[in-house]
DNA sequence: TTGCTCCTCACGTCACGTGAGGTGGC
DNA sequence: TTGCTCCTCACGTCACGTGAGGTGGC
């Protein structure tokens, strides 16, 4: 089985003119062509452009992806993770964007229509649930003890700002040590 | 008091080109030039270029930042409300990626690394702080009946995927139905 | 003279989308 | 003939960054 540059990128859920461009750059190719000057894919070609939209569902540039599939020499992994590590930054940046809009609008209504949890709707969840401002603290002391990482992400997460996030950790290393303190006395 | 195209540039914080691009599409304009053909900016336009810069960082294009500000009739607050809206689904789309790039490594340790928080990392976490699984059905619960769209919001930052967060949705509305009949029952 | 800023084009970026102008098979 | 796909350029996008080539004041 063979197809025409139409026929293939519509099995891959793309467009023409993509399929074209990654050949363009040299990432796609070919088989051959017909007697009528049509590009002829084979079947080989089809995977590889599966794989190619695979990746790109990561975000992944083409130029990546390019040296994923065509140096073998290349530590995929490393590639991946990096990505990986460039998506968090660009999330962080965007909730930064958010932050700046909400500042802007003052409007508490303006929470609700962004689907945004702040922080005051985060503890009064909390506290509709029957947790006590004592169950609150430890868990903000045992977040910031088994992953202080994540903790950070979370604060950030509900658009807390930068100094008051650095204040609540600070806060919660504290609450572990008199915690330790305590059980050491008693 | 009056600028030259670098030194404004850098009291607000960004390139002389940029500034430069700012004139170019029609955003900015020097109040004059001096006899040197050099650009002069007064207070006038610093102020301008302040305003510029405060509603960039919110993420508006230059077009809409224009509209904002050389056309009073423009609704602000709709424009940004509507850049709110574009960042949720920009980030949604981001923490796809994220998805993908974590199926296609499947390895644990990839979590920690990105300082992703994961569901189980989350479950482990609220248990080790001595939370119940009735307390978290609880808290479930409660979270959908006063916010289903953060709690939507909140289950894609845990990276769980779609379907899951479906049934643990409609879960969380059995539960509250449950609840509220119980009570009405006892 | 060396270093600094300033000026004006013009081209590159990334991953395509959109014509323009023309061909080929049913 | 009408509609469809195919072909090859070439230009546009967004917000600048980066030279190239030249001027002016200390």
């Amino acid at each position: 089985v063979t197809y025409t540059a139409g026929q293939l990128a519509k099995r891959c859920g793309l467009s023409r003119t993509a399929l074209l461009y990654y050949e363009s750059i040299g990432l796609m190719k070919a088989a051959g062509r017909s007697s009528n000057n049509y590009r002829r894919y084979s079947e080989k070609d089809r995977q590889r452009l599966e794989q190619i939209c695979r990746y790109r569902e990561s975000g992944l540039s083409l130029e990546d992806i390019k040296g994923m599939l065509d140096r073998p020499s290349t530590d995929g992994r490393s590639i991946l993770e990096r990505r990986l590590a460039a998506l968090n930054e660009e999330i962080r940046k965007l909730r930064d964007h958010q932050r700046s809009i909400l500042s802007l609008l003052r409007n508490p209504a303006a929470f609700r229509k962004a689907g945004i949890m702040s922080k005051d709707a985060w503890v009064a969840l909390l506290r509709n649930c029957g947790f006590s401002d004592a169950d609150m603290s430890r868990w903000h002391a045992e977040f910031e003890r088994s992953a202080p990482a994540e903790h950070q992400h979370f604060l950030e997460y509900l658009c807390i700002p930068e100094g008051e996030i650095r204040s609540i950790r600070a806060w919660s290393r504290k609450q572990l040590a008199n915690d330790t303190s305590e059980r050491a006395a008693g």
